[in-house]
DNA sequence: TTGTCCCATGTTTTT
DNA sequence: CATGGGACAA
């Protein structure tokens, strides 16, 4: 414990603290981690056994740094770890014990949100609703514990009407194939210690100590989870921070933060508002502008670091303008001696990533880029999954209807249907169909797909076979068998798939290599459960959206596209007080340095959009005033450029009116001025 | 059945 | 722009 003398007076009083609930307060960079492990680890040294507290974070992330730092503050204290984990990999845990109590097996298979998507579609035959849409709408349903019944009967429209019902075929579709989706996690846990309360109290017991980190984005149903799981005992410790609550549109609520005080009785209120990490210029900024916002606790941040640089604005005319500017900032920094891991750059929508990506390329810096399209999601690594997944549960008829004509076996869409119909019918799975119908199979189908589809159920049985003896000799066995490269050979991004595939298979093999006494499933759920953060290398400097950036900080930070529209996003949904707290967590992720951009055009949606600066930067107080600008074009004489009316011409010249830029263009021989963010470029 | 072409459409954000 | 779905030919 020898940390303990480095903590604040606040953040000591916080580890002390450790009976009755607790609110802490943390604003950004006061040293929350630092102070939540600090806290375990004092737990533990009172004498608690590790295994009655449990650590509740956000990310896998933030769950393995907090246990690696708990761990060396306890130094050769070497017990029974503590659970240290996200609600929904304790969701998991809790699954594997207890789901067999409402009539399920555990050999379940977590589903991600694309998997429920492309359930959502097939089961949808009635409405033109968008996907998305009805899996938000059963998410609300879900985690509101209504049930499809309920759901129906409190429907006012039509159109929720539809979605209740296809929320019950939904649920159906789940059971009938052990499935399990995200919401699950907790809906599921929820239910079976609603059910048995012997088993609510055990547990309540085991779990004296809990801790709950980034409590401003737990939802409802995380709450009720809490209550239960204090069913014996109100030791319950909530670390968060209001302001920089940014899952609302996910169903967190930031009430669950607000009213925390009146949920528990005799709540002990710590307040962090000592900043580590920033700034004061930066810290200011931060301030001012999350000041614009009403529905919050209130707190400000104090700085304990010098006054620093002023915080960079810079106008850009478009985003590729925007990129290569930000590019040579980089590339600068990095040429003073800058170690590139502490540079990031920070957009609030991932499609804005592609021009910076271009930039970034340009300039031949490499980058990491954190979130986007997350490896297990691309659709070859996704097909893997699903083979894995027939192996673990050859009943899986949603993975079969992946995979069952991937490679091309032969089979089109007619075909499909009928095998798939036939299997229904009989009650089977549709693998079950396929084994034990031969004959009809080739009244169904082709004498080719046939032969293909017996193969296909032969393979499954045989690596389930090999599986047996070693799941390693499996792996390679797989390709082998079923040859799932080959699909993607002959497309254009082959060489791009095919390798990501073969990084599956690595990670398969390391998975066996290192958990020898855990099964092909135990991997697919651990898989689903991964996030963006838990693929972080830190070699580069790196590119992430603002969401994806929760936690983390660097010395020099970047973030663009500040423009009314894109940040604050404004749409359906929007809700500026959250669009606020985003930029509140943008700017409060920078130690150093914070240089803001905005672009006064953008192609988003295969059009041009004119653009004005955000109002956060006036809000934040860095718009006006002292501040550098630097307004620049990409346009230079000799361009061949585009006008929607005179079209093709020659730049001849460039000068700057005002704060625009004014060019000449020479039409075939018409010489014209025009400005700049009337053409493009070609 | 598979492949290709054309049209419509638009994720903000993710455990 | 870029992806996905539908229509249609081989």
């Amino acid at each position: 414990m020898q940390d303990v003398a480095t903590l604040n007076e606040s953040q000591q009083k916080a580890v002390e603290c450790i009976d009755g609930p607790i609110l802490i307060l943390a604003g950004a960079g006061s040293g929350k981690t630092k102070t939540i492990t600090a806290r375990l680890a004092y737990l533990l040294d009172q004498g608690i056994p590790p295994s009655n507290t449990l650590t509740l974070t956000f990310t896998n992330k933030a769950a393995s740094e907090m246990r690696e730092r708990a761990m060396a503050l306890l130094g050769d204290h070497q017990s029974y770890p503590p659970l240290l984990c996200t609600f929904h990999k304790f969701g998991l845990l809790f699954l594997k014990f207890h789901i067999e109590k409402i009539g399920r097996k555990n050999s379940f298979v977590v589903i991600d949100t694309d998997d429920k998507k492309r359930i959502l579609k097939a089961l949808n035959t009635s409405t033109e609703l968008p996907t998305g849409m009805i899996s938000s709408e059963i998410s609300r349903y879900k985690t509101s514990l209504l049930d499809p019944q309920t759901a129906w009967e409190k429907a006012e429209q039509k159109h929720y009407q539809s979605i209740a019902k296809i929320y019950e075929r939904y649920e159906t579709y789940l059971q009938e194939n052990n499935l399990v989706d995200f919401d699950d996690l907790l809906v599921l846990p929820y239910l079976i210690l609603e059910k048995d309360e012997a088993l609510c109290e055990e547990m309540s017991r085991r779990y004296q100590y809990i801790m709950v980190d980034e409590y401003q984005d737990t939802n409802e149903l995380q709450y009720k989870l809490l209550r239960k799981l204090c069913h014996t005992h109100t030791n319950l410790c909530v670390v968060g921070d209001d302001d920089q609550s940014i899952y609302g549109w996910r169903g967190a609520n930031i009430k669950n933060i607000l009213e925390f005080h009146e949920s528990f009785d005799d709540v002990t209120i710590i307040k962090l508002e000592k900043n580590y990490r920033s700034s004061a210029q930066i810290l200011k900024a931060a301030n001012d502008l999350i000041d614009h916002n009403r529905g919050r606790i209130g707190k400000v941040l104090e700085s304990t670091k010098g006054e620093g640089k002023e915080i960079e604005v810079i106008e850009s005319s478009d985003e590729n303008q925007e990129a290569s500017t930000i590019a040579k900032r980089i590339k600068k920094l990095i040429a003073s001696g800058v170690n590139p891991k502490d540079i990031a750059v920070l957009y609030r929508i991932n499609a804005l990533s592609r021009s910076l990506e271009e930039g970034l390329n340009k300039a031949q810096i490499p980058y990491n880029m954190v979130g986007g399209v997350k490896f297990y999601e691309r659709a070859e690594v996704k097909d893997v999954i699903s083979y894995l997944r027939m192996i673990a549960n050859p009943h899986d008829d949603f993975s079969i209807k992946r995979i069952i004509n991937r490679p091309k076996r032969g089979l089109g869409k007619v075909t499909m249907e009928r095998i798939f119909k036939a299997a229904y019918d009989q009650r089977l799975s549709v693998y079950e169909y396929i084994g034990k119908n031969e004959e009809i199979i080739e009244k169904e189908a082709t004498k080719k797909a046939a032969v293909a589809l017996k193969a296909f159920v032969q393979n499954i049985d045989r690596m389930r076979e090999i599986q047996q003896n070693s799941t390693y000799d499996m792996i390679d066995a797989i390709e082998e068998a079923f040859a799932i490269k080959s699909y993607y050979d002959n497309q254009p991004d082959s060489v791009e798939r095919l390798s990501n595939i073969d990084e599956f298979y690595g990670l398969f093999r390391d998975y066996v290599k290192q958990n020898p006494q855990m099964n092909v499933d135990d991997f697919l759920n651990e898989l689903a459960l991964q996030s963006d953060q838990d693929q972080i290398d830190s070699e580069n400097i790196s590119i992430m959206s603002i969401h994806a950036s929760k936690g983390l900080e660097f010395e020099y930070l970047f973030v663009i596209g500040l423009e009314e529209g894109f940040f604050p996003l404004i749409g359906d949904g929007s809700d500026i007080e959250e669009e606020r707290r985003l930029g509140y967590v943008a700017i409060t992720r920078a130690k150093k340095e914070l240089t803001l951009s905005y672009s006064s055009s953008r192609f988003y949606k295969g059009r041009r959009a004119e653009l004005s600066k955000s109002r956060f930067l006036k809000e934040a107080g860095v718009c006006e005033g002292s501040l550098f600008f630097e307004k620049t074009t990409s346009f230079k004489k000799g361009d061949l450029v585009k006008h929607k009316i005179f079209g093709i011409g020659r730049v001849s010249e460039v000068s700057k009116v005002g704060r625009e830029f004014k060019l000449q263009i020479n039409f075939s021989g018409t010489k014209r001025d025009i400005l700049a963010s009337f053409v493009e470029k070609i």
